[in-house]
DNA sequence: AGCCATTGTGCAACTAGTTGCACAATGGCT
DNA sequence: AGCCATTGTGCAACTAGTTGCACAATGGCT
């Protein structure tokens, strides 16, 4: 149930139509919660009609007609009151791992190009990240809001390090399996 | 689309009853691919009715009696299929790392109790990992399987690293922000 | 003026996962 | 014999997320 509150913190940062937030969810907010525009549109529909958010007036509301929200008051009182509340984090589900221990039952047949195909994935999101480091936490930059968004980047960058380490350190694994003795 | 596949695996490694399974998900494979007992059930009916699995024939399949699943080869071959399939990652979903962000904008108010807590639950399964490790992969146990369980066993232990370094790191983030400049 | 690619908004149907139970069998306790 | 906690199996309703479209507005091209 966070999508909602994803979308209240975009809003907070910036007033935005649907698309925009479609376009923020592919970059930022997104790398750590992402959805798709039907997502986003329907959220804003139930947010409208809670009274977390509203149209801004300027426009005029028809379909296919641009259409921006701002928070209102309870919205942000919900975003607080969410953010102040303990979560159980929920439990890993990692489709790779699992194929991977499926190969050492059924054999590694294809798990290879797999792995070559995520790691290519996690580096070049890696570089993404260290870009964005670069270019927006330099010297200078740290009011503590400044320190809270460079330190979600960080989670960024450490978790795709990790993936970019593992996942050659399991290629090379691979490589030295010898051929005949592979589980098939 | 994993869970049919999640337990195609553990059934090829041991037939089990769905308790049995349930068990099992909550150690070993439910480490990477969690579900509940209502699921795998729910699962377990729907492989049985394709021709995945079939229930051993020694006990009585009464309500509320064990009922024990194997794998039939049709079973085995889907399980081969899907592993060398190439599938997209699906994109990260972290509601702390959200919460964080969202503290920045409406106040970190609550936070830092629930980063400890974090801390607290990533450094217990890191112990439990690293026990695993000491007890079921000490030297003498490199056949590929080994090698092969060894390297998931591995991600886990990696990644829960990441998460105990960057909550302490988080932590100490927090602690440095002056609390009359803190987001409110 | 008519066409058509692009941008933007949205509905509907479906799939996956969660929550909250219900009920059957078993075995120890009185 | 009756009670009741524990173990095991399962249904039903709901929530969240995905897929596949439909359709409106805009603006450049002919």
């Amino acid at each position: 149930m966070s999508l909602p509150h994803a979308i209240l913190t975009a809003l907070l940062e910036k007033p935005s139509s649907g698309l925009e937030l479609t376009r923020r969810f592919d970059r930022s907010i997104g790398y750590f919660w992402s959805a798709t525009h039907q997502q986003i549109y329907r959220e804003l529909g139930k947010l409208e009609a809670e009274g977390y958010i509203r149209a801004l007036p300027s426009e005029q509301p028809a379909r296919g007609q641009k259409k921006s929200y701002e928070v209102l008051p309870a919205g942000r009182d919900e975003l607080a009151r969410w953010t102040a509340t303990a979560q159980e984090p929920k439990p890993l589900r990692d489709a790779l791992l699992l194929r991977l221990r499926a190969s050492a039952v059924v054999g590694t047949e294809g798990i290879e190009a797999e792995l070559r195909r995520h790691l290519a994935r996690h580096q070049r999101q890696l570089t993404e990240y260290e870009e964005i480091e670069e270019r927006d936490f330099g010297p200078g930059r740290d009011t503590p809001q400044d320190r809270l968004q460079h330190l979600i980047l960080r989670a960024g960058i450490d978790l795709e390090t990790f993936w970019t380490r593992w996942l050659t350190q399991a290629l090379e694994t691979f490589e030295r399996l010898p051929a005949e003795e592979r589980p098939s």
